[in-house]
DNA sequence: AAAAATACTGTAATCGCTTACAGAGTATCC
DNA sequence: GGATACTCTGTAAGCGATTACAGTATTTTT
């Protein structure tokens, strides 16, 4: 499950036939390497794959580390990302590895050798995927993938805790506004709808599944026109928070109001959107830190397998007890 | 403009009055050191704030650099900021640097030393920037900061761009979809528009200015209740594709064409965004390539300036000659 | 044809850190 | 008290690259 020693600059100048100044004096554009010396050794180069080990550059300080420092509220366009790179630098820091942006090619597979990789929102058949398992590289995968290591939230169990809720606080006519049904999230926490209702003797009706696609825009779109043509629920479970918040805006568009009309519950408690919305918290951190574990378990050369965070209903201000109207 | 030397494994040793061993030893949370020992080399390194370079460690293979992998449908997502890393890194890779992500403390400030930083979303009076500044580190900022290095696109000269498009197709009434005024960007899109205007004496009428804020969201309603509310235009220009998508759909709910009955104009040309519509494009590409040159720049010692990198008008099917409607 | 200049190339020290190994000091045992 | 074990610490080689310096050919100059 390792990948094997990549070339160094001494390989290349042994099969070239020069030294390693030489090379170096290649590598760096520098004056006074005999044309031909040098095509040959570019040749090795390319011959070889060999791609200069940065560490070791920065060492002798040719090559500088830069940072990037994201603004706060940068959070709110890429909050689930952000956080994300966030919490899985601060794991690898303390492990002693480090997150490192990788250039890639037209696929999307990385041009420098890295230890091990992390995949974010990969599908099954992913190209980068299949590479690195036929180059045994180590990776780990944000999400469900048998076969590979991976972590995930449970979904399912997110979304089972966040219908209860809603139907513990008398709730019966509660719609569910999905992912999209290619995204095993999506399907999962639709799942989780459904067996909530089972659990309770609510008998599931379709036409309450509301079709989203993560967006904010779709969501509110999806729910405003659902009200407009009739349709009536007091609940509604939103497959994310993002969509949440859609749904909220079409329901006040609407004319109703949170939670007094319509309680509303979201998934995955993203702080800087969802901060007053009743939702599933899903702690980034601790898919961070499986993330860094199984990656460290795949470098040592175990069996691969999944990882399933656990998730947390978080009750604020958008859910409440069923109001009963007497007539 | 250059921070100064990092204190290194053996600063610490020698004020603790130890060998470079020993410290080793302590840092790598190894048994075998006397336990006060250990305390005191502790203490040295929490004085000298000492952060092990990694880059040293990863020559010795005690640090592993993991790379990220990002599939592209994160785009979608997070259009921008993906866009501008993935140039990012491979800009600097061009010059022997790579782009790390670094932990940050509670302020967002980085926890380890990189030989510079790029900053994204700063505001004036950011605490980062002042840190930075001040610790004479360099930085190049992502926008418009009078007194550092910057890069950004000619956010007016766009603007301009895209309002003469429309004025040009024999619009008269245009509206403007604005981002944030708190934001330099939505400010000098808003100006671009004005000076449009203005160049072909058409007058500005402030109830067609749309206050936005970059979200879909925001941008659908706006739309939606500015044209349910008697607003009329027949030319619409956004201050960002995001925007632009928004408004589309708002445009198709109230039953409108586009471009047949209004033409719209994006700005930003995100490709997984606005595949289909007219809009401006950022170079993002020359944006990092200016970003990593001003880095140098300023690591060499320069006088910190700004750079506009020219952006340019893409015409796609969401506009069309006003069409003369003939009673 | 010898001296000087030029064009290449190799050698070895160096960057900061880890770690195998050796050595010094102290405690334990008979 | 001397051998043995154990605890702690220092020493030095090595990781992959860069680069000043020192060669060795080759060419040019006189």
């Amino acid at each position: 499950m390792d990948n094997r020693r990549m070339p160094t600059i001494g390989d290349v100048a042994r099969l070239a036939g020069v030294s390693t100044g030489t090379v170096s004096r290649v590598l760096n554009q520098r004056a006074g390497v005999h044309p031909q010396t040098r095509e040959r050794v570019i040749a090795v180069m390319e011959r070889l794959g060999y791609v200069p080990m940065q560490a070791a550059r920065e060492l002798t300080g040719r090559s500088d580390t830069v940072g990037i420092l994201l603004a706060p509220e940068v959070r709110r366009y890429i909050p689930y990302f952000v956080l994300l790179f966030e919490h899985l630098t601060d794991a690898l820091w303390r492990e002693g590895m480090r997150l490192e942006e990788t250039p890639t090619d037209a696929a999307g597979l990385p041009l420098t050798p890295a230890r091990g990789y992390i995949l974010l929102g990969a599908h099954d058949h992913d190209p980068r995927l299949e590479a690195l398992q036929n180059a045994k590289i180590s990776h780990v995968l944000i999400g469900v993938y048998p076969g590979a290591y991976w972590v995930a939230p449970d979904d399912e169990g997110g979304a089972y805790a966040a219908t209860r809720h809603l139907l513990e606080l008398g709730h019966h006519e509660i719609a569910h506004l999905t992912g999209q049904p290619q995204h095993q999230v999506g399907r999962e926490r639709l799942l989780g709808y459904r067996k909530a209702l089972e659990a309770y003797r609510v008998p599931f009706q379709p036409h309450l599944v509301l079709d989203g696609d993560f967006s904010t825009l779709t969501a509110y779109r999806v729910v405003r026109k659902a009200w407009e043509q009739g349709l009536r629920f007091t609940g509604l479970f939103a497959a994310s928070d993002e969509m949440a918040v859609g749904a909220a805006a079409a329901l006040e568009d609407v004319g109703l109001r949170v939670p007094q009309d319509v309680s509303l519950v979201g998934f995955d408690d993203l702080p800087e959107i969802g901060a007053a919305i009743t939702t599933v918290r899903q702690d980034i951190k601790q898919i961070a830190g499986a993330a860094v574990r199984l990656l460290k378990e795949s470098l040592a050369g175990g069996m691969p397998h999944g990882m399933r965070v656990p998730v947390q209903l978080v009750v604020r201000g958008t859910t409440s007890l069923r109001e009963v109207k007497t007539a």
